[in-house]
DNA sequence: AGAAAATTTTT
DNA sequence: AAAATTTTC
């Protein structure tokens, strides 16, 4: 008799490169269940649970195309596979790790508990280049600091992806699978309709998009990358989140196709920094990886952080930004990055009152990257822009969107000012703006903080941490 | 992976 | 006087 292999399902709806898939149905009779669990969950991304319905959707289809057929299952993943087990007599157990903290601390409970039962349990890596606790230091220690992390990383050898599964024989077994709408990923508003128009959400869009990605994208990354109007980005991270894609195929993709990739490979590195630095500290998700900062005098103001939220901050780089992360669940990473430093240096609100937002709207939610990207941008993580790096928003428009064409993209209200005033409108002369339409403070709002003053302020704050 | 101010160099 | 470079926060 065939061995009964159980396949714990989460974020990895794809056939591509997927280990426990792969080594499951290679050796066994597989039992394939999707659990969304609701006990582990950190934090809630309305954006990207709409993605994973997508996902499991499309999965749905592929998989029945091979001969594969999903379970569904909703609640606490040991009480799901236990009773499984119990119900089909498997003899085995496979997952891809999660590294969420909370999901990896149940998941080696469940280990152990498997192996006390006899079973034999195995667990892959499909989510990162390598495992977390493959890079250490020469004593021993996690990195904190990205560029000796990244150096460590380059020296090793990642795995080479694995095939697309082509065929697969499933448990004849009879047990419960739930509707997916039972999973309750859809919210209420009709927010994600928007979304619909912006992304295709399969896992041969995301292979065919990396192909596009290499074949357009990749020789201008390094010096265009920067600019948010022309879309230089991968747009790979939603697909990378929640596993449609796999790392390592993107990893090998890049290296061998002829183009020198290295400052793509190096954003990517920069996930595998995060994860790294949040399964050694998973603590950071919410303290400040720099102590310094657990005393540092934050002003929340809830309103000001309702405006930021609505892109009506006056500060046209910034709103265009938080636009178009609330029309698409997405923003250009240079864009993130002054969102980020203006919420939390200009507004002075804490760094995981952004992060929540960030998380909750952006289809490529990902735990470490979100974390550590508000801690690099809010100077409180161990190896982040220094706080007395402020940006200012005005300068960084100028910078990266000159003629403005982004910031009209997503602000359609100052569609006619000319560029010279595109990034402060405030300081457009009364016939400029006539022409153009607008009233400031009716149809565009003045700057909500002065940035020099806003400035020094935050330069102030930093001053009452710094001296301890 | 900043910005502003201070200083030096070039017109 | 303006531009480029260095220093400081």
């Amino acid at each position: 008799m065939a061995t009964t292999i159980v396949l714990l399902r989460r974020r990895d709806l794809r056939l591509h490169d997927n280990p426990a898939l792969y080594y499951a149905a290679k050796k066994g009779e597989v039992l394939p269940v999707f659990v969304l669990d609701d006990t582990t969950t950190d934090q809630q991304s309305s954006a990207q649970n709409w993605w994973l319905y997508r996902s499991l959707e499309q999965f749905t289809t592929n998989f029945k195309a091979i001969g594969g057929e999903l379970i569904i299952r909703r609640g606490d993943t040991r009480t799901i596979i236990l009773e499984l087990i119990k119900q089909t007599s498997a003899q085995a157990v496979f997952w891809n790790r999660c590294y969420e903290p909370t999901v990896y601390i149940k998941d080696q409970q469940l280990a152990k508990q498997l192996d006390q039962m006899g079973m034999v349990m195995q667990t892959f890596e499909s989510q990162l280049l390598l495992s977390p606790w493959k890079t250490k230091k020469a004593d021993g220690m996690p990195y904190k600091v990205f560029t000796s992390f990244y150096k460590n990383l380059q020296k090793q050898e990642i795995h080479r992806p694995l095939p697309a599964l082509s065929s697969i024989s499933m448990a004849r077994v009879d047990v419960l699978s739930l509707p997916m709408a039972e999973l309750d990923l859809l919210p209420t508003s009709n927010w994600t309709k928007k979304l619909e128009r912006h992304w295709d959400v399969r896992e041969q869009a995301a292979l065919d998009k990396l192909q596009q990605f290499t074949e357009r994208s990749l020789i201008h990354y390094k010096d265009e990358r920067d600019y948010p109007a022309v879309a230089r980005h991968s747009a790979l991270s939603p697909y990378l989140a929640t596993g449609l894609l796999s790392a390592r195929t993107v990893y090998y993709h890049v290296l061998e196709c002829d183009i020198y990739g290295e400052a793509f490979l190096r954003q990517l590195a920069w996930r595998e920094f995060s994860w790294h630095v949040l399964f050694h500290f998973p603590e950071s998700l919410h303290q400040p990886l720099n102590e310094k900062f657990s005393s540092f005098r934050w002003d929340n103001d809830k309103t000001l952080l309702d405006l930021w939220k609505k892109g009506k901050t006056g500060y046209p780089l910034v709103d265009a930004g938080m636009r178009e992360l609330w029309e698409t669940g997405f923003m250009h990473n240079r864009v993130r990055m002054l969102a980020a430093s203006f919420l939390t240096k200009h507004l002075l609100i804490h760094w995981e009152k952004g992060a929540d937002w960030f998380f909750d709207t952006l289809v490529d939610a990902d735990l470490a990257n979100n974390t550590m990207g508000w801690q690099w941008a809010a100077g409180t993580g161990a190896d982040a822009a220094p706080y007395f790096r402020v940006f200012n928003p005005v300068l960084q428009g100028k910078k990266f969107d000159e003629e403005g064409e982004y910031v009209k993209r997503w602000v359609p209200e100052l569609k006619l000012l000319p560029a010279k005033y595109i990034h402060e409108p405030h300081k457009a002369p009364e016939n400029v703006l006539r022409a153009a339409h607008i009233t400031i403070g009716k149809d565009y709002p003045a700057p909500i903080v002065d940035h020099k003053a806003a400035r020094t302020r935050a330069l102030g704050r930093y001053d009452e941490v710094k001296k301890k």
